[in-house]
DNA sequence: CTGAAAGCGCTTACAG
DNA sequence: CTGAAAGCGCTTACAG
């Protein structure tokens, strides 16, 4: 509760000024006297001073905060990959604020604000949703960077992921290639053009967009159970299903044994993301690998580097590759 | 990439003084003639004005960041505890910066200075490691509170949570009415107040230590798995499992199903924690629920609630509530 | 190697 | 209802 000690106490005390406080702080200690050196840091110590990032960062007119949005904190693989890039940042020594959109076009909008209000060295979005305002800031302060969907048509900004058009064009050849039929594709939410890529692909690759099932969901174990009661109740079927994630193929799989289903004989399943959850809880799960954790070092590495020149268009595409286990 | 507007900008453009500016962003709009609003709304919005953070917060000698520190962002129960927090908070105002002390004393305290820097409104912790640093910080600054696990003995700072001995005290209990036998307590890693709680209540109500086989574990389906594989190899019994959280069930429960164990028949297993995760994936695990969604507003009541006196012992003691489902 | 001074973007007590 | 001015905690070009 007491005040903090500022750069001018540990000067006071130490007998120099502020500068030469400044200075030890700011990693210019090779320009100083050892003998300098050695008070300043007894004082500091003394007076158990850290300096403050708002005035170092009001000064600098930069800060060291970084945003990251994401529709929904609750999701794994959207964790997981929070946890890489709050790592790798640190390494450079920025923070991360993290706030949920909730899949609120309104509330991202807002958020985006507030981390305009903070100066944030960087706004990482994860699943962003097309807004006029998103548009203007990337076009304002070009400090955004698209994390793992894509950002839509038009907007010029780095992107760090996969290529979902090419995974899901993977997986659409790989169900010709076992010649499954019946084919169903559960994708995400329209309003992200991540999800939309992965399912053109998909379509794109079994060739024939009339025969595709498409039903809209979000990224639930929950909605995934639920398209599946509905699916299998009403028209049961060998369907080849491709859900948009994992958490939508559990959900899928969990309806499938309350009906005993055999999975692939009686229903093929294949997933998306390969989260941190299916080593343990769905070993069979065949899924599209995305690689949560380059995701910190490709975004830490696109904040450090400045930018080129006035397009900015250094996307970091990483490598996804197909899981093929039981499922599918 | 261009500079932001300033309060500057804004007063030349609507002809006012910053004065006013200030006051129109900061809720003082009331004592400001309405066409005088008007023309600083306009200008702000047509500068695409943002106030400052870092000049307010400067200014104001208080920043709206909260930082929450966490021994690891991947463990389930951690990161619902950190979304109905983050939520909590921005409901009132703040952000949140995430952390992760990775278990890691040193790390712990490095995290500890960041937030000091980042002059934070408050400091969350979900397990403190005792350090000197932590206990310097609790009497200095006065702003941390600690959540989930009770900071260690004589520190004197809010807690927010349930209260584990009572819980760990009525698993012990439900043991002895149910007449279980060889109990085996894999307990959390002992670094940790609340961990060494839940462990001592247990003990207590089973009212015998000698005969509680005590392991040490860390919070990972991973540890759970071998210490099951270990137990049930070297000596094949009934135990009576109390895990430390579900997280360790999970991968107790997986070692007992590869060795064609019926759980509750041939081995009896209770959590922790009752995550988000249980619904779909543990519906049969008897476990300790621990309110996640309630973490959230109380912190953000205990922020909001200026300090009564010097002590601070304003802790908010959640309920639990014992799940029985079929595996104890 | 060191210091005096200006200024980053705000807010608010004071005066009118 | 409004403005001039001081000051929050830093950093750095400049001068010595």
């Amino acid at each position: 509760m007491t005040k903090p000690p500022t750069i001018r106490d540990v000067a006071r005390l130490s007998g120099v000024s502020t500068a030469t406080v400044s200075r030890y702080f700011s990693g210019k200690a090779d320009a100083i006297a050892p003998r300098t050196i050695e008070s300043v840091r007894q004082a500091a110590k003394s007076l158990g001073y850290t300096p403050s990032e708002i005035g170092r960062s009001l000064r600098l007119a930069q800060s060291r905060v970084v945003v990251m949005l994401v529709p929904d904190a609750t999701n794994h693989f959207t964790a997981d990959i929070a946890v890489s890039v709050e790592s790798a940042l640190k390494g450079i020594g920025l923070s991360m604020v993290l706030a949920n959109t909730g899949e609120n076009a309104a509330q991202q909008d807002r958020l985006l604000a507030d981390a305009q209000g903070l100066r944030a060295r960087a706004i990482v979005l994860q699943g962003a949703i097309d807004t006029p305002r998103l548009r203007e800031l990337v076009a304002k302060q070009g400090n955004l960077i698209f994390a793992n969907r894509r950002p839509a048509q038009g907007i010029v900004a780095p992107y760090v992921g996969i290529d979902n058009f090419q995974a899901g064009l993977a997986v659409g050849r790989y169900f010709i290639e076992r010649g499954y039929e019946n084919w169903v594709a559960i994708h995400g939410p329209r309003h992200y053009f991540g999800s939309t890529a992965r399912l053109d692909g998909f379509v794109s690759g079994v060739g024939d967009a009339s025969r595709v099932l498409q039903l809209e969901s979000p990224y639930t174990m929950q909605a995934g159970y639920e398209h599946a009661c509905r699916l299998l109740d009403l028209e049961p079927k060998k369907y080849s299903v491709f859900c948009a994630n994992d958490m939508i193929a559990y959900g899928f799989y969990r309806a499938a044994m309350e009906r005993n289903l055999r999975v692939p004989d009686d229903l093929v399943i294949f997933g998306f993301d390969d989260n941190r959850l299916n080593e343990w809880l769905a070993p069979w799960l065949t899924t599209v690998k995305v690689p949560a954790l380059e995701f910190g070092p490709a975004i830490a590495k696109l904040i450090e580097t400045p930018k080129p020149g006035f397009e900015d268009g250094r996307s970091i595409i990483l490598p996804f590759e197909l899981k093929v286990r039981q499922s599918a």
